[in-house]
RNA sequence: GGCCCGUUGGUGAAGUGGUUAAACACACAUGCCUUUCACGCAUGCAUACAUGGGUUCAAAUCCCGUACGGGUCACCA
């Protein structure tokens, strides 16, 4: 019986004949430098920081050299398809910003001349080079059960031998022809596996391009290429779907490095061209001392809906990524200050070869520089966009009153040095409601009133603020003084170098009548400039709140 | 257990044999500025190159061993 013979037997029906194929998706008309990558998710639930991360960076060298970034759906494992997590894989793409040039758009469809994009419509492609292979006799059937196989596995550690099914142990590479058809003809289950020619004893030099120059012994497992459902495993679905959709650089997680070997063998027996791999070391966590994987089921910010949630803009979690991925692009960004992440010149050489922690508190404050350097409009535009999902109360505020908005997030912002109040835009409502009437009514308010405290004091100050010192048409400087008269009147000192000279002489100083004044008209002694807020306030409010607070403390 | 990768201060890290007695950033502390806060500025902090040996005139940088951490060894990806 002839290896043919014997591939028709296994595989009655499917073309042998890969050429065809190969004419069907031919070489990427691309420049020659053109990356051509993918991000390539089982589909069992949402993105992980972890993927997204290395979406982010097949994405940004894509789009460097010209190249592409495609989206292949990796479904081969039928028992653990999550329902519509493909959708949820291409939202969470797309909110990231991270776009895709070809594969899945949704559940169903694609887009792209390289496809199927998703693995279970590929089965006829997998099974034509599994045939192939079979002719070639470079491939076998095994029927071995589970049960067989923890057999030989619990021997070998008897043995204290390397676990697998390789050379002696690898009993169904003896099977012969006649066999074989007894036990198909009998209708015994089988699954594929590769014939391996490797050597353990042998090394083979490998390279990548985030760890550089590696050795590993040669594969001489025979892996299973083929399952008995007839689907590929990852392994052989790789070599296909990598040779056919062009793939020049496969980014991936380094749980994949121990498999290199094996990759590249099956790349060398069809005599394909290898891509280069670049492998990501995970993003770590710190709990309790101890490093490790960051995890979708125990750390709430692994999961990307996390910065959604807290309104971290999109431009920060990516220039955070992009700080994890090279550090020196802190550098290049803060000298840059004019240019973009897409003008950054990324580096596989400039990532850190062992994982790195990701630090919560650092994308916060990327966060907050990205924040202040923002329009105004641009923060309005932001914050009512993750309001709308997030806060519907304060949505209906902002969208009420887009100008008034802007001008309160304007403040101190038009300027050299912008204030850096905000982390994130669910930050923002905590520090402004009080310039909002809506907000303002219904929020609880405690004063927390410090040097000056006695209420009738307050009260004479309030009054006497709102007949004789406040003008609506003052300029900052000739508020400022109004101020100085202000607290002059009442005992103070009209400027704080004053008081330090001379604590005796005087109550208190200016700072502690402004704080006064502050307080009643915000609730809090911290805000950004009284002028600012009063001018926005206008007359109206400032009056009306320091009168209702009068009333309230008689 | 086999194989592979990694280990620079609280964190991210620069660094690839010699002005790095270890840059920069975050965090933290102090001071200045300031009507508050934030910003900014200045200073400081952290006893930082896992460890033992070797190569060399010279090592965080090269080699070997050890420890620790991570990954992998499925009809999962």
């Amino acid at each position: 019986m002839t290896n043919k013979e014997l591939a028709d037997l296994l595989l009655p029906g499917v073309d042998s004949d890969i050429s065809k194929y190969e004419k069907m998706y031919p070489e990427r008309n691309l420049d020659e430098k053109a990356v051509v990558t993918r991000f390539a998710p089982s589909p069992t639930g949402f993105v992980h920081m972890g993927s997204l991360f290395q979406s982010f960076i097949s994405r940004k060298v894509a789009s460097d050299t010209n190249g592409v970034f495609f989206l292949r759906v990796e479904d081969t494992d039928q028992k653990r398809l999550v329902e519509n997590s493909v959708k949820g894989i291409v939202d969470d793409l797309r909110n990231f910003e991270i776009e895709i040039d070809e594969g899945m758009i949704n559940e169903e469809e694609e887009k792209g001349l390289y496809g199927p994009y998703i693995q279970s419509k590929r089965k006829d492609i997998y099974q034509s080079y599994v045939k192939y292979l079979l002719e070639q006799g470079k491939a076998y059937p095994c029927f071995c059960s589970a049960e067989e196989i923890e057999e030989t596995r619990l021997l070998q550690e008897k043995k204290k031998q390397r676990i697998g099914y390789y050379g002696r142990f690898a009993k169904c590479r003896r099977l012969t022809p006649e066999q074989i058809k007894e036990k198909v003809e009998n209708g015994e289950t089988f699954i594929i596996r590769l014939k391996s020619h490797g050597d353990f004893e042998h090394k083979i030099k490998a390279h990548d391009l985030i760890k550089g120059a590696l050795e590993f012994p040669e594969n001489d497992l025979d892996v299973v290429i083929m399952k008995s459902d007839g689907l590929p495993t990852y392994h052989f679905a790789h070599l296909v779907d990598d040779h056919l959709m062009r793939t020049t650089h496969v980014i991936r997680g380094d749980e994949w490095l121990s498999s290199l070997p094996l990759h590249l063998q099956l790349f060398e027996t069809f005599g394909f061209k290898a891509p280069k791999y670049a492998h990501i070391s995970p993003i770590m966590k710190e709990e309790n001392g101890i490093k490790r994987k960051l995890s979708k089921r125990k750390d709430p910010e692994a999961a990307v809906s996390y910065y959604h949630e807290k309104g971290i803009p999109v431009e920060a979690v990516k220039i955070y990524l992009m700080t994890l991925a090279n550090t020196n692009f802190e550098q290049w960004y803060d000298c840059n200050k004019d240019k973009t992440l897409a003008d950054f010149p990324f580096d596989f050489k400039k990532m850190s070869s062992s994982g790195g922690l990701f630090d919560v508190e650092k994308l916060l404050n990327i966060s907050k520089n990205y924040i202040s350097r923002l329009k105004a409009t641009e923060v309005y535009e932001g914050l009512l966009h993750w309001s709308e999902v997030h806060d519907p109360e304060f949505y209906n505020v902002l969208k009420d009153h887009p100008e008034y908005a802007t001008k309160v997030f304007n403040i101190e912002r038009d300027q050299k040095k912008p204030r850096k109040d905000y982390s994130c835009y669910s930050d923002i409502k905590e520090q402004t409601w009080y310039m909002f009437d809506e907000l303002y009514a219904n929020h609880e308010k405690e004063y927390p009133f410090q040097t000056i405290s006695d209420s009738k004091e307050i009260a004479q100050i309030l009054s006497a603020y709102m007949e004789k010192y406040y003008h609506e048409e003052d300029s900052k400087e000739e508020w400022f003084e109004h101020m100085k008269d202000l607290a002059q009147e009442f005992g103070y000192a009209r400027e704080v170098k004053e008081y330090k000279e001379n604590p005796d002489a005087y109550k208190g100083h200016i700072g502690d009548i402004s704080l006064v004044l502050r307080i009643v008209l915000t609730t809090k002694s911290m805000t950004p400039d009284l002028y600012d807020i009063m001018t926005i306030l206008g007359k109206e409010h400032i009056f009306e709140r320091y009168q209702a607070w009068i009333k309230g403390n008689e």
